[in-house]
DNA sequence: GACGATCAGTTTGTCGGACAATATGCCAAT
DNA sequence: ATTGGCATATTGTCCGACAAACTGATCGTC
């Protein structure tokens, strides 16, 4: 980098032609961002944008699909552009999975669940609202019936730990712990499947959760969580995996919309 | 949403004929996500995936465009495509400003700030290596030393609690704490300039927080950073803003790539 | 032999035009 | 009110082309 660094003092910022294309792209992000076109609001066919910056169309296509990326644009059914604000399941996504790529260990990403769901219990017994404690409940209930299905229950844990982070309040934090929980969900199904007592272990404790959560129990709730966390490292390790392996081997949703709820 | 779903169940999947630009994009994805490209290698030129896939080469540029984006690939001085790691800082924008545009209030990052830095010193103060002790007791030293320059202390608060998440060793806490991080950076140096003891009181704490940090001091760490945070919040109220406004007011770099370092 | 200048080939960014497939909007018919 | 038909609009893809910027090799000078 920087050629002409080394001869001469760097004394001119580095000339930017930058390409039509993120000019383009740029200027739609600028609209969006700064709140003069809102989330939803329909932007103009690509015939206009062609008119109206004055480029080619692929030019304005190689722009849209930089938006469309980072999601600040969508395709409405397919078709017409709308702005749209980027969807945070997206984002943690790509998240989890540049932590996979970074080769993070399953130490690191247990330390941080550890913190993370200890700080969302924290809150979420402040914050938790009557709805909270029905979803909770709710989410409870069925794993009491799926104790005996490792896959389910496996599903049941990371749909309940989501609503806790949701009672939180804060989406600050949920966003903060939402890329870990991805991760550390496709390692918890092994657990259950070969540590017949984990399942069992999971239902009381998310049932004691609910109960301190019920009752503002601050003091339970940590204790719980705690217990609950390192439940899962123990687990981790007596299904025979090493802590300082690599995350890995997840099938992540490609980069394009998840096929998934609308 | 969901307009057929009204009259009739919906019994059938949306069928999906994924456009070539997108299989493109996939396809390269794959090779990348699972290894079979090395990050830093070359990807071919334009020409060679045209042929490649058999498609016009507008049709690879758009999908070019979204990996891009996504980080996945990278123009290596403005010419070659290689394979390439999404950078943490780049998905850390990302995130901030998606949660500006999701309006989040400041009582929700003041939050988790507390919770978050509370993470990083426990674990800094357990992980932490020689090197990070040199970073951070320069850091302080010159901390020590600019003071009475508002928008210096800023910097050099947001540079020393970074130095912190690096210290514990943890990617996944290192990515948690970020976007939250570079939200809350532009908030501080208002109070520098409105409070005058801010300055002098941080400058305190970050030392302690070494010394803390230097004789593997849990408590006192804990103690601190709690202290630290708290400041901070009365800081923020002090210079007359409220904690239930929306974060707002950054100006975000663009979707591409920073102008900063390289 | 080391160094810089020169030059041809390669690659990217942009353009213009074109066409098929699909979605939309409007109107008639049941 | 729902269905069917039809004209139109819009997107996805293709083709061919060109200037600017970069690459790599050659050549000349010291």
């Amino acid at each position: 980098m920087g050629h002409a660094a080394d001869t001469a003092t760097e004394r001119f910022e580095r000339i930017s032609a930058a390409p039509a294309y993120q000019l383009v792209a740029e200027a739609i992000e600028r609209e969006i961002v700064s709140g003069r076109i809102r989330p939803g609001e329909r932007i103009g066919t690509e015939a206009d944008l062609v008119k109206q910056f004055g480029v080619n169309r692929s030019t304005v296509r190689e722009g849209i699909r930089c938006l469309e990326q980072s999601g600040l644009l969508r395709r409405e059914s397919g078709r017409r552009l709308v702005a749209s604000l980027p969807r945070q399941t997206k984002l943690a996504t790509r998240m989890s999975r540049a932590l996979v790529l970074h080769q993070v260990t399953f130490r690191e990403l247990y330390e941080a669940i550890d913190m993370l769901e200890r700080n969302a219990i924290e809150l979420a017994v402040i914050h938790r609202t009557d709805d909270d404690l029905d979803a909770i409940a709710d989410n409870v209930a069925r794993t009491g019936q799926a104790v005996d299905d490792p896959s389910r229950v496996a599903e049941l844990d990371t749909e309940f730990h989501t609503l806790i982070a949701r009672a939180t309040g804060n989406r600050v934090l949920q966003l903060a712990r939402e890329p870990a929980s991805l991760l550390i969900y496709p390692a918890t199904q092994p657990i259950f499947e070969a540590v017949p007592e984990a399942a069992p272990r999971l239902f009381e404790a998310h049932s004691r959760l609910l109960d301190a959560l019920r009752t503002r129990d601050a003091e339970a709730a940590r204790t719980w969580m705690r217990r609950h966390v390192a439940d899962f490292g123990k687990g981790f390790v007596r299904t025979g995996r090493s802590l300082d392996a690599p995350v890995e081997g997840i099938q992540f949703d490609s980069i394009f919309q998840t096929r998934g709820s609308p």
